[in-house]
DNA sequence: ACACAAACCTGCCGGC
DNA sequence: TGCCGGCAGGTTTGTG
């Protein structure tokens, strides 16, 4: 499920169960799931079992869960992961890559499930370091206390991450005036995670078509109004696909409970190639871009 | 700085 | 029915 509202989903979701629960123990079946977990930090079992899970934080696609030892449980979800909470006898599941089994204050015992069926998605145990700005690292809901020394702490690998355009410290100026000095295409900049996160190949496509944006624009060239509305564009279809609980084409993308979102009713240009703009009538058209499809309207979204 | 390809993977779908 | 190419929402790494 894998862009921010997808991920958001799957956080909002894990949060009231996971936070404040004990770690009883956890079952691998497939290692290749834990190929971003570095073993010389540890056994990624040992690291884990008997901890104390504090919350359930995300930046952009990255969701980790900080530890009270110090460190963190670093999930991405790739192109097809789940995390799904079950009883903790539920039957295993062809595709399923590793289940925690967790005492939860609020639900008694779970499993935590990680499904996977490409394997891009992973699990790892992480260490910490401080955000640059002091600010908390990136969004949790509001339980726990507001002074926990995990809030401004982020596992290593997302130190690198840009903070999200939903996320209260994102700087707004920073952002447009990178998009001045970049001299590469709007799409590329919108899908370059260290400039801004959490946005993946249909927000993007979408954005681009509220903002009546051409993909391959030089970044440089959109301009400071057109920017802003397209800044605007992703934080309004961000929060909208939030509402229908996220995009899902099929059974793969689903939240904790396994249900599906509603918002792939709700798309204007990702995956409608044939169909009617809904502004102007002219059939939407995919084109290869970056080894991946791209979709707009050809009227709407002319390059300038 | 930036572009591009490759690597990491499985499963589904349409065409033949 | 079965095989094959094409397709899929991502990130990292290496090369030029």
């Amino acid at each position: 499920m894998p862009e921010l509202p997808e991920v958001e989903v799957v956080r909002a979701g894990l949060a009231p169960a996971v936070t404040g629960s004990r770690v009883l123990g956890v079952e691998v079946f497939e290692p290749r799931s834990l190929r971003r977990h570095d073993p010389t930090t540890g056994v990624f079992e040992e690291l884990l079992t008997g901890a104390r899970i504090e919350a359930a934080v995300r930046r952009g696609k990255f969701l980790w869960m900080p530890l009270d030892t110090g460190r963190a449980l670093l999930a991405h979800l790739g192109m097809s992961g789940q995390l799904l909470l079950r009883t903790p006898d539920a039957p295993l599941v062809p595709l399923l890559r590793a289940r925690l089994h967790v005492a939860s204050p609020a639900h008694g015992d779970l499993a935590v499930d990680f499904v996977d069926q490409r394997i891009f998605g992973s699990l790892a145990i992480e260490r910490m370091v401080e955000t640059e700005d002091g600010a908390p690292a990136g969004y949790s809901g509001d339980a726990g206390e507001t002074d926990a020394s995990w809030r401004t702490r982020l596992p290593v690998p997302v130190a690198h991450i840009a903070r999200d355009p939903l996320d209260p410290a994102f700087d707004d100026a920073r952002f447009l005036a990178a998009l001045r000095a970049r001299r590469t295409g709007i799409k590329r900049a919108l899908l370059d995670q260290n400039l801004v996160s959490g946005i993946g190949n249909i927000y993007a496509d979408e954005a681009l078509w509220s903002a009546r944006v051409h993909y391959d624009e030089p970044s440089s060239a959109v301009g400071p109004v057109r920017s802003r509305r397209l800044l605007a564009a992703v934080r309004e279809v961000f929060e909208r696909a939030l509402a229908e609980g996220g995009t899902s084409f099929d059974a793969q993308y689903v939240n904790v409970n396994g249900a599906s979102g509603y918002f792939a009713h709700s798309l204007n240009a990702y995956g409608q190639q044939g169909r009617p703009c809904p502004r102007c009538g002219t059939p939407i058209v995919r084109e290869q871009f970056m080894n991946r499809s791209s979709h707009r309207c050809p009227r709407c979204q002319r390059r300038r």
